[in-house]
DNA sequence: GTCTATAATTAGATAGAC
DNA sequence: GTCTATCTAATTATAGAC
């Protein structure tokens, strides 16, 4: 039953993942991670170039999914109609939320990691999150353009969306205490994303506010 | 030029919210923290019984600065009006807002914590974010019932409005490099606020919004 | 009260047997 | 390719001199 060399690549990456977001780039031992798929702790090392090479291909290969997820949405160059680019947006941000319940350690480790400047952070900024920064505020700005999104500034979305999006579970481990449920349920999920974007795209057609002051 | 015992251990204090808001319990160390203030490490263990209870102390600091903070607003028991609860929800928003970019280490603290299960996060969790998430929850409650509230149900509220709130100074290192602005500075902070209290309470007057479809 | 010295653990990385 | 053994460095905590 010996494993294949991309198959123990593969289970280590899993478990770098998991380990780097619980407990971030320097509390996660290479040893815990070894140790989580059977293996001995000299084989990242063999398998990876080194702890910082692991935690970097562990983020590539998260946001490689995330792209997956989105791909087909094309939303900077998305249709000129707004009705129709807020429903694209609104669908991203619900795909967006369900990845965050699915796969957490991806805004784990981001999260953890921009607390402090660091190289690993400037080279996860530069490869990975301008880009969604730049996507979101470049829609944003069409969106507020449309009197369609709610009135925050195209720079700041990012970050309201970001953050209440993936909140819940970055911290899943505190919601279950806290709320009593467990987040990653799909009702709980849909549930927080239907909020999260009738609260976004309060000028959306499609699911009618009411207000009464 | 002596220091007296509390002046040091205040000094042990601030710099252990620092260390650990940007590193995580893990990733801090008591060498870094005591070199801060020009201590030696083992006058960490001497003024606190240990590393763990350092963390404690820092946190309870925390807690207290924002209670402070919020103190006079009195929400959950708060006016029966609800144009006038409105506003006092819209000044705490505020308030936490301008507190988490001038103390990010509380919400980092909260987020490098709550990644993981640990006895730590339970003391935290039933010491100090109980309290406010059932306030959160009562007074969003109402907020809803009254239709000045967004669309979000009240056991999920706390987790848009802190993760919104929270994110950009909880990873301001982050921010600064993708923004080119610096989320603290005053006009950043209050536009943020601005954009979040609105974005939340649509159904508010005195900001007026408009929507156009 | 403070500091030096050090104990006891644990970390990531490497060398070499097989 | 894999694993044992080990190296170097860094961690928290403690003992004891002053």
């Amino acid at each position: 039953m010996r494993r294949t060399r991309d198959d123990i690549r593969e289970q280590l990456l899993g478990a770098a993942l998991v380990e780097f977001g619980a407990k971030g780039f320097d509390g996660a031992s290479t040893r815990s991670i070894a140790q989580r798929v059977n293996a001995h702790q000299p084989q990242i090392n063999y398998h990876f170039a080194s702890k910082e090479a692991l935690w970097a291909a562990a983020v590539d290969h998260l946001f490689a999914l995330l792209g997956d997820e989105l791909a087909d949405l094309a939303l900077p160059g998305g249709p000129e109609d707004p009705a129709r680019l807020a429903s694209a947006f609104a669908e991203a941000v619900r795909r967006f939320v369900r990845f965050a319940a699915a796969h957490p350690e991806l805004n784990q480790i981001m999260v953890h990691e921009a607390t402090e400047d660091s190289d690993r952070l400037r080279w996860m900024v530069d490869r990975h999150v301008r880009p969604m920064y730049e996507a979101i505020r470049a829609v944003w700005q069409r969106l507020r353009a449309a009197g369609i999104g709610a009135p925050i500034e195209p720079a700041m979305a990012h970050y309201v969306i970001v953050g209440a999006a993936s909140l819940p579970f970055v911290n899943a481990p505190e919601a279950r205490l806290l709320t009593g449920a467990e987040p990653t349920d799909r009702a709980w999920v849909e549930s927080y994303a239907d909020g999260l974007v009738a609260t976004l795209l309060p000028g959306a057609s499609g699911r009618p506010v009411r207000f009464s002051s």
